[in-house]
RNA sequence: GGCGCUAUGGUGCAACGGUUAGCACGCGGCCCUUUCAAGGCCGAAAUACGGGUUCGAUUCCCGUUAGCGCUACCA
């Protein structure tokens, strides 16, 4: 393969809100594709309606961008700086006959327009057609135009679509397109305050950046011929589209706030790992092509192609992404893990110094220990507790299943007194130690394991034994077990014998 | 309403005219077992409906239905 020149795309977010998981997906799609390709990634932030912007959520994209390991390689290039850039093409269009002036007065909100005719069969009603494609205003001689102007009425730049005739483009995922340039209507260039509408900016600036290839949601679809017919006006052909299909919620409807978590924010806080993250929304709406589901970004990078996006609407699955976290939480080397666990430590507090004081040595084994039970980082400030921090609570489902038999606390104090004169420290000198008393005392080991489980870590749910012993030393073993006598005896008595 | 897009198990994807319709998540069962996970094995579960085209349709065409998108001086 040899390519005449390097793709170049783009992720172009406007900063009405934060980095939701669609945007966050087709960011992925383009980083993806770039990489691939060896390709250039633009980030260009579409700021041109000063109604709804809200320049201080920017920092939050580029976070969400940063936590999903999406680096891009120019930008960001904000819009609102380039104003004079699409005012000088929309005078362009205006002086070469593409586009006309337009006193009308700004159609109220086309929602409660919307809202308003949706109810009454009305039978009998005439079937509305689609009024006004084409604007009234692309018909004004000059005379009429400069009373207009002098009259002082807000003036608009709409651009002029032929009213025959067809529009064509080529979308890498939904096929080459073709619709009646009678559908489309007198869009307008340049609102009556001077500031472009999207429209205009994202073609004026995806071809002043030279970008090849437009990755985007579908919901763009629709607007993509009136782009078309503005790249022609400007002298330009069209960029290779790729449509990629909208990310629902469980109910089959755009996703958003009533479907929970939709801020890419809000699942680094939830403790799901950046790979996971980006590995679940590959395979939204893409397929590699095999039944290879766990794939690192290395292999996502490799294999990416427009070819194998999907063209149906995909379901957001949060069981799914799960199954994802575990996977990345407990496949890689555990020194991938390791920082995230750390942070995750911070974060709860529960990194003072003695998991460093332990040294990386103790501090991976703990965690590779954990890990097989995790399915959020979250897992290691929670339940895992114990093991980091010393002001652990017995879980009250465990003291009620295992601290039942009221023999244990008095079986749990000579474990104590057994392990604390254990010569040599390790699994099989505590696996003796347990299973001899037990075998004294006439019980079951299992009776002593799981009750010193509970004892020494505060959980029923939670690694074997005897590795967890040695992972938290002889000191802090023996330590716990004889603190938690009381509780032992405590839930004998509070059990609820029936 | 108009225009457009889409339609395989509950969910995400495969199968791009011929397969016992495959994989994964989830779900159920079994194994393993020191709790709980992980892992292994097994299982239930789908081509929206109706017409065509064809020797043969999940696959191609038309219609219906449904969902979604666009229909703003929002992006």
């Amino acid at each position: 393969m040899n390519a005449p020149q390097k793709p170049r795309v783009r992720f172009a977010p406007s900063p009405t809100g934060y980095l939701h998981v669609g945007g966050a997906r087709t960011a992925l799609f383009n980083w993806l594709f770039a990489r691939h390709q060896g390709g250039t990634l633009v980030l260009r932030i579409e700021d041109t309606d000063v109604e709804r912007n809200r320049p201080e959520l920017v920092d939050g994209i580029l976070a969400g961008l940063k936590w999903l390991g999406i680096e891009w390689d120019e930008g960001p290039v904000f819009q609102s700086q380039r104003i004079a850039l699409y005012r000088a093409a929309a005078e362009r269009l205006l002086a070469g006959g593409a586009a006309f002036s337009c006193y009308c007065k700004p159609a109220a909100y086309a929602g409660a327009d919307a809202a308003s005719e949706q109810e009454g069969e009305g039978d009998d009603e005439g079937s509305k057609s689609a009024k006004g494609v084409a604007c009234p205003c692309r018909h004004l001689s000059d005379s009429e135009r400069a009373a207009k102007e002098s009259g002082g009425v807000p003036r608009a730049i709409r651009f002029r679509v032929p009213r025959e005739g067809a529009t064509q483009f080529e979308d890498a995922v939904f096929g080459p397109r073709e619709i009646q340039n009678a559908e489309i209507e007198d869009f307008v260039l340049l609102r009556s305050n001077g500031l472009p509408t999207y429209q205009l900016s994202v073609v004026v600036d995806d071809m002043d950046m030279r970008i090849t290839h437009i990755i985007r949601g579908a919901d763009h679809l629709s607007n993509t011929p009136k782009q078309a017919l503005l790249y022609r006006a400007l002298g330009a052909a069209p960029p290779i589209f790729a449509h990629v299909p909208l990310i629902l919620g469980p109910d089959r409807t755009r996703l958003s706030k009533r479907h929970g978590a939709t801020s890419v924010g809000s699942y680094a806080d939830e403790g799901f790992l950046p790979e996971a993250f980006r590995n679940f929304l590959a395979l939204l709406g893409w397929s590699p092509g095999t039944d290879e589901e766990y794939l690192r970004t290395p292999e996502l990078i490799e294999r990416f192609a427009l070819a194998g996006v999907s063209r149906t609407n995909a379901v957001f699955d949060r069981a799914k992404l799960e199954w994802f976290n575990t996977q990345y939480l407990q496949k890689p080397p555990v020194e991938e893990v390791l920082p995230f666990v750390e942070a995750e430590l911070k974060r709860a507090g529960l990194w003072n110094g003695s998991q460093a004081a332990a040294g990386p040595a103790w501090f991976a084994r703990a965690v590779d220990l954990i890990r097989p039970r995790t399915r959020l980082l979250t897992d290691f400030s929670s339940w895992a507790r114990g093991f980091f921090a010393e002001d652990f609570d017995y879980d009250r489902e465990a003291r009620q299943k295992f601290w039942k038999d009221e023999r244990l606390a008095g079986m749990l104090e000579k474990l104590a007194a057994s392990l604390a004169a254990l010569p040599e420290w390790n699994h099989d000198a505590c696996d003796a130690a347990l299973r001899s008393l037990a075998a004294a005392e006439g019980v079951k080991a299992g009776l002593l394991i799981n009750a010193t489980r509970v004892a020494i870590v505060g959980r029923a749910v939670a690694p074997p034994l005897f590795e967890t012993m040695v992972v938290l030393g002889k000191e802090r073993v023996t330590e716990r077990l004889r603190r938690a006598l009381p509780a032992v005896g405590a839930s004998r008595a509070a059990a609820p014998s029936a």
